[in-house]
DNA sequence: TGCGGTTTTGACAATCGTTCTCATTTTCAG
DNA sequence: CTGAAAATGAGAACGATTGTCAAAACCGCA
């Protein structure tokens, strides 16, 4: 029923780096690390790669208050982000509580079908000591 | 010391459709909004205003996971929002112990100069029974 | 009330991230 | 090996947002 899915050098290496790198980056990103890698990938193909990823859940993507979309390789799961604003480093956090709450608030409000976006912005400690 | 903004009648226009609309919307939604009322004012300006009340902390943006910003005119305060995905209604909710939750997870890690972004989205009542 | 410098406006072009198009290339089951 | 099906990528297209700049509006002051 799911999709063949072939198996192709571009998409190889999208995975491999997306494997290799710490952190949420965006595809444009991305796309010039595997050139800088001397992987020949075209930024289409990355997009549609990393699209497919996060389809199938194997990839997070976040949204960043004033800019484009980031991606991750990350743990299953629910979960959410404590994200370094400047290089993008990552600490994956659970908040069993806040999930509850959300929830307990969207139902004594009426409200079905819910989710919800959650995510901490900050400056690492390696970005904060330069 | 802070910029002179003089009165005029497009954001007068853009100002009084905020304080009258329910939920959040996109600019070019509120533009169309005015265009309807009668209101000649151009979407440039909607942008403009939007973004001068937004940086003056008027109203509040938000990003849904895969559009366009949305304003709304909220009440004073840091809060978050459950917010109708069709219609847009919007019930503003407080959190003190995410809050708390979130900075303690931060500073855990040595994140510092720590912002979050929390929103819940669903079906409100009314759309879901049509 | 009338001026005039400053601000604001808005049609339009430009930008940015992302998606679409489609001819060419690649994959892989048979 | 073959060939149907899927994937690629260069470039065009797209939608939201921002920049440009000449014309219009605002408002303190005479
Ligand atoms: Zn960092
Ligand atoms: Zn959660
Ligand atoms: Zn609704
Ligand atoms: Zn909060």
């Amino acid at each position: 029923m799911t999709a063949p899915a072939r198996n192709t050098r571009q998409r190889s290496a999208v995975a491999t780096l997306l494997s290799e790198v710490e952190g949420f980056h965006s595809a444009q990103h991305l796309h010039a690390m595997l050139r800088d890698r001397g992987e020949r990938v075209g930024l289409t193909t990355v997009y549609r790669t990393l699209q497919a990823l996060a389809d199938a859940g194997d990839i997070d993507v976040m949204r960043p208050p004033g800019g484009e979309q980031l991606f991750r390789r990350c743990s299953d799961g629910h979960h959410h982000h404590l994200v370094c604003r400047s290089c993008g480093r990552t600490v994956e956090v659970a908040g069993p509580a806040v999930e509850s709450w959300a929830d307990r608030v969207a139902a004594q409000h009426g409200f079905v079908d819910v989710s919800h976006t959650l995510e901490i912005f900050g400056t690492c400690r390696g970005c904060a000591n330069p």
